[in-house]
DNA sequence: CGACCATTTGATATGGATCAAGCGATGTGG
DNA sequence: CCACATCGCTTGATCCATATCAAATGGTCG
């Protein structure tokens, strides 16, 4: 990713500049803009990759609008997508000094960057952020063993699950509707199928009239209930 | 897991009590012993839970001498085993106030008890041990993204990667041969396979002379790269 | 020695993958 | 503004890796 071609803000500098207590939650659950005051923010467009897999762990992300997608590609070109990324959430969050996944923009989308030494820096200065901070891994720790959980049942219950955690993470203004803003092969690479199964189960899923599907992207949650039933 | 029934130590008296800056390596990586200074050391027999699915998380725990599994039972009876801890490892840290898997010990096996809450206290007052507790933590999410990335391959390449890992991690003495201290069932569960076809990947990996199976538990790795090459 | 438990091996079944076509929506150039 | 190309999705036919069901073998401990 090339940093030069952002759209630079203060950001960074005011991170690790100020002696306030910083509260993590500006970064992490304030609505998309606050964040704004203190990062560079850069677009991608549909597809762009955001940083590769390997590349060097400087920046940390927030998801100011649009959706992203983690990824990593074996040798043999399976790819596992790691996670779906949605206004709000932080990526690239890494132990390491390179981004152990590649991520890429799966719409169009806004990004706020923020330096990872800056972090680092503020982390080891305010105990409340470094808190904050080891809450957020965390989470991420058990979203992904969710994730394990998920990789270990039938198709019809790996799709469900989805189903039901997108409603439940993208807010439209129905809450019986979603509008998925993935395509179905990053849906089948993050559940660990193929195309043509999670095709067939939402197929089947429509048949027992679980969802609807007024389209392929959207998608009508008639019976939540028969959808948590379907999970281990 | 009844805690009134360990030999209780000082431990996380003197955890929370002093001062000084405090060096988490002596948890983390210090050899088994050091770290009994400071904690309830408690022992289980075979199969013995070390603590359920939704109990408080109180406390971490170090193993001291034996193996540990963490695993979690979905509805239908289905196992997944979450991972395995060894000598050295740590294990309980949760996110949440409850853990999100159970505990058991696979053998025999010491560990040391660490009050979640001293951890706590510690971390606010201590900004290098809350570097390192963040560290543990980044490095547990590498382990289970590693662990989603084994769920999409083959039968071979599961149990491929499980022998290199295991090899790596247990230190015998010969470094060409693993004693897995774990069952069969454990293995199956943690590589989201049938026992059977665990057995079955064993066998044919005797027989293209990748590994011997002098024993059922004792595997010698015969040609790591042939193993190596198995992986996606 | 005998009972039990872990593991292996064998026979068969099956869920999801693969291979192959068709269909619908979207966008582009004429 | 239409015709056609492209892309994403669905549907169909078949295959195969792994699960399931069943039995035999081996190892351990009272």
């Amino acid at each position: 990713m090339l940093i030069q071609t952002a759209e630079r803000m203060s950001a960074a500098g005011q991170l690790s500049g100020h002696g306030l207590p910083f509260d993590l939650s500006s970064i992490l659950v304030a609505p998309a803009g606050i964040g704004e005051l203190m990062g560079a923010s850069m677009s991608f467009t549909r597809n762009a990759e955001i940083y590769g897999e390997g590349e060097p762990a400087d920046y940390l992300y927030k998801v100011l609008s649009g959706t992203v997608r983690t990824y990593k590609v074996l040798k043999d070109g399976r790819r596992q997508v790691g996670d779906f990324y949605l206004p709000g959430d932080l990526f690239g969050l890494e132990t390491g000094d390179v981004h152990a996944f590649a991520a890429e923009a799966i719409t169009n989308t806004k990004v706020l960057l923020i330096r990872r030494s800056a972090v680092a820096a503020l982390a080891s200065r305010d105990t409340a952020f470094a808190r904050q901070l080891l809450m957020v891994t965390g989470r991420e720790v058990d979203r992904v063993r969710d994730h394990v959980m998920l990789l270990i049942k039938t198709a019809q219950e790996r799709v469900a699950a989805f189903l039901l955690e997108m409603a439940d993470r993208i807010h439209t203004g129905k809450d019986r509707e979603v509008e998925l803003p993935m395509r179905r092969q990053d849906i089948a690479d993050y559940l660990g199928l193929t195309i043509e199964t999670v095709s067939r189960t939402l197929t089947q899923l429509e048949s027992i009239d679980a969802i609807a599907l007024p389209t392929s992207r959207r998608i009508v949650l008639r019976n939540r209930s028969v959808l948590r039933r379907l999970n281990g």
